[in-house]
DNA sequence: TCAAAAGTGTTGACCGTACACCCATGT
DNA sequence: ACATGGGTGTACGGTCAACACTTTTGA
């Protein structure tokens, strides 16, 4: 079998939506190469182990969140001959979108996508091929209530869809949409009142996952 | 550097329409493992390639075309721990699209991707994950036209659409359709009578690359 | 009573489908 | 003349953007 050898790597693009902004969850780097910089956290393929086994042991480990319940998929391979300093590796990056959660308890921060430095190795490509994959799956998937707890109002789903889109989409419309898509909201019997005005009606996850139509994000 | 080493091939599946029939090149295996079974075109990374690189260098060497003018992208990376009984290997499928052409020269032949048998490897869903991208990409590009000759008509635009989607599209919408998305199609000078009826305008591929609103394909 | 958020009704514009119809060529 | 494929016109129906309007709460 001719051709060298890759250390292969999973890194992960963890997204959520915090205080409405997309953020994205970095570890900041101790070691060189680029100590002190910020980084998408990851890690070695081990022997036994496919893709999405490592991508889903990163993700607990960092976030405490087990894989099944909670969207992950693969993104694309990296492997640019002088992207790691230290020899040949392959990075396979991996999107994860979560629930807003309390500041995660091992290691890592949130930090909103936007207005972000500079990032270790080509991270910075691979973060924006998961935003670019993040905002393109919700036009036409169910998607964005990933991002949501459990249950959740019509309006925080809202929120998430400006926050990562960055428009203001009519919260009449959007009501329609959503609620009239056959599996994308179940109704639950409790309704929540957030301050003011009338109390929203809560909703968890259903089972569809093609929206059809399409949401459009020209309103911007 | 922890984590155990690997072997990084990458796999190409390209796909070309063929007598309305959307075609896959495959070659045979020769070697063990599965020898004498239909496979990928594909070989290692070396040492100073990058992945795109690699993918275009087997293109070329496959079916002689040169990678800028063709379609060439990648889909995933795979490696499963059991995918190669020789050892620990990592392939990165890649996805090309191009025009039908006499068959190719040096090795390979287009098999038809209808009732296709078994594949080496876990070459089956590479090629199934390559088909489905290109059926989904058609609708929201202008990529059917990289099945195309330089110059085609409308015509054989909408028989890569019907042989890809396994539809039978209205030729009068599909002509208004394509036709009245700027940039998209450009006219020349030339008209072609393919045996009978009214002869067609020829076009050129546009520089036009996004299809809004998209393709729709329900009309089965 | 007022502000604010949730949710419903309605209208006009646009787009896709279906299909009638005309155009240009070979036999 | 006729068949065949290229190309245009048009009417119907569905969806979306915009916005008026009602409902339900806290202050």
């Amino acid at each position: 079998m001719r051709g060298n050898l890759f250390a292969v790597a999973v890194d992960l693009v963890i997204l959520t939506v915090r205080d409405d902004a997309l953020s994205v969850l970095l570890v900041e780097r101790t070691a060189p190469p680029f100590a002190g910089a910020c980084a998408l956290p990851g890690g070695f393929v081990l022997p036994h182990e496919d893709l999405l086994d490592t991508a889903g042991r990163e993700l607990a480990e960092k976030t405490g969140l087990a894989v099944p319940g909670h969207h992950l998929e693969q993104l694309a391979g990296y492997a640019a001959p002088d992207r790691d300093p230290r020899g040949r590796v392959l990075s396979v990056g991996h999107l994860a979108l979560v629930p807003d959660l309390p500041e995660p308890a091992r290691t890592g921060r949130w930090h909103p996508v936007a207005g972000l430095g500079a990032l270790a190795f080509d991270h910075a490509k691979i973060l924006a091929d998961g935003v670019e994959r993040a905002r393109a799956k919700l036009e036409y998937s169910t998607l964005a209530a990933a991002f949501c707890p459990p249950e959740f109002t019509v309006s925080q789903l809202r929120r998430v869809y400006d926050a990562v889109w960055g428009t203001a989409l009519d919260p009449r419309n959007f009501q329609r949409k959503v609620t009239s898509t056959p599996g994308f909201l179940l109704p639950t019997e409790a309704k929540v009142s957030s301050g003011r005005g009338r109390p929203a009606q809560l909703f968890r996850r259903g089972p569809a996952t093609r929206l059809h139509p399409p949401m459009l994000r020209d309103t911007a």
